[in-house]
DNA sequence: GTAATAGTGTCTCTAAGACACTATGCT
DNA sequence: AGCATAGTGTCTTAGAGACACTATTAC
């Protein structure tokens, strides 16, 4: 989490395209904080569970032993652009690659960080859990997975991310209603028992059999990769996805009854 | 446009809640640029329409004479948070005061303005065109309505902001298909017909009367206001959305027959 | 009367919800 | 055989789409 202290100018490369390319600018005026946070959802033991980090245990460090969502700085001499920063966060603590991301909004105010007049700009991304090993970096006890229902009940997270969690979500969840993003939570190739079961686990009430393996099936996304045994008595087809990079969206929520 | 250069040290008010508060930290490592920009619709002459304003004719400043979103740093003296900023910039070219206003999301990286690394913070607001007088700041020759479908032809924009506005127009679009966000672009009292109008206007194809009312006047949001004259022949029952403050969510878009 | 727009009624279709049913493999 | 889980079929319902119909005003 320490950042380096980088010295470099501010880069203005391949900027400027239809005109002459300005030079690098030095503000004259103070700048806000720039960070980005990143809320990684897995299911876990069947409960939706988000990664948090441990902030150190030092009294010049805002909310100290704190738990928070992983994220830092933005180095802009080594991240291209937002996403590639959060995907670089993402890897630091979990050595997963290309999981979905999404943006999921920003939160910027004087007072999110008592540092100073700060903006984080939030994403969220959704992992397999199995074959998840959590990166042994500097301090892997500082690192862990925590059900998302204990966190917002119990824990205080530290700067506003508790309200950020919420946000996530209820984002993930509302859009789980209407999408494949739960796809994105499985190990391949998962059964459609499976995929169910992660989308209960997800939403926090349970689905209908019939009409869930309607609609997936319905929807076409999904390729046979032969029968998956051991899972149960019986059998089940397993399943991949088509075409991981798009989520699918479905025409209609869950349980269009008792929504209003 | 032209930014005040203030002088302040950073606020660290109201921070640091459960523990001493920290001072405001003086940072070691060179920070992004943060701005707010704010794509503003209305519906003008059944043209779904942005407002844009024109860069300076400056060379020392970027993109001299384009057209850009209007938008501009945040200010820690005075943003007390990002809503803030993009409700001042939206005061500040329309003096409207409690629009629509939701966060679209936020770009950033080391090339989009060629000063240096920057994120911008985007939200669009929503307002009716009736009774709008663009305010008669300092440069009104440099602000103007334009028909977002020309802009995104003819155009090129300043910055990213092309890339941001087809966002934007994606998100309302989307939205528009099983939102009530339409109601905020007519002024009260409005009719059906009138509602009808600006939802065809905004997705770009007609919509079935009779299940649009349907929808309407079943999502029990709209509270008669009395009949209105002069828009035809026939008067028709004019209506107000009862409660502001959020828009209704039906529970199926627009012609789902037609979409994927 | 006619023209124009406001507003209603009817029929069909899609996809979800509820739930009973069959199928397969383990012990 | 009995159990657990995989997978299917049938009936109902909500709400959209299509489109014909009636209603009210100006001229």
């Amino acid at each position: 989490m320490k950042r380096e202290i980088t010295t470099g100018v501010r880069s203005a490369t391949a900027a400027g395209r239809r005109q002459a390319p300005l030079a690098a600018v030095v503000p004259s005026f103070p700048l806000p904080f720039t960070t980005v946070d990143v809320v990684i959802f897995t299911v876990l033991d069947n409960n939706l569970s988000v990664l948090l980090v441990q902030r150190p245990d030092n009294r010049d460090e805002p909310f100290p032993k704190a738990w928070a969502l992983p994220g830092g700085y933005v180095d802009i001499g080594r991240d291209e652009d937002l996403a590639a920063c959060a995907r670089r966060k993402l890897f630091e603590k979990t050595a997963v690659v290309s999981p979905y991301l999404e943006q999921l909004g920003s939160w910027g105010s004087a007072n999110r960080d008592p540092r100073g007049w700060s903006a984080t700009h939030v994403y969220f991304a959704l992992i397999p859990s199995q074959g998840l090993a959590l990166a042994k970096g500097a301090n892997a006890a500082d690192v862990g997975w925590s059900q998302v229902d204990q966190v917002l009940k119990r824990h205080r997270l530290a700067f506003d991310h508790e309200a950020i969690l919420r946000a996530a979500v209820e984002r993930l969840r509302s859009k789980v209603e209407y999408t494949s993003l739960p796809a994105y939570l499985v190990e391949e190739p998962f059964t459609l028992p499976q995929l169910q079961r992660t989308y209960e686990v997800v939403l926090g009430r349970s689905i209908d059999k019939s009409g869930f393996r309607t609609r997936m099936l319905a929807a076409d996304f999904l390729d046979e990769a032969g029968y998956v045994e051991g899972e149960s008595n019986r059998p089940a087809m397993g399943y991949r996805v088509r075409d991981r990079a798009v989520p699918v969206v479905f025409p209609r929520t869950f349980s269009p009854r008792h929504q209003e």
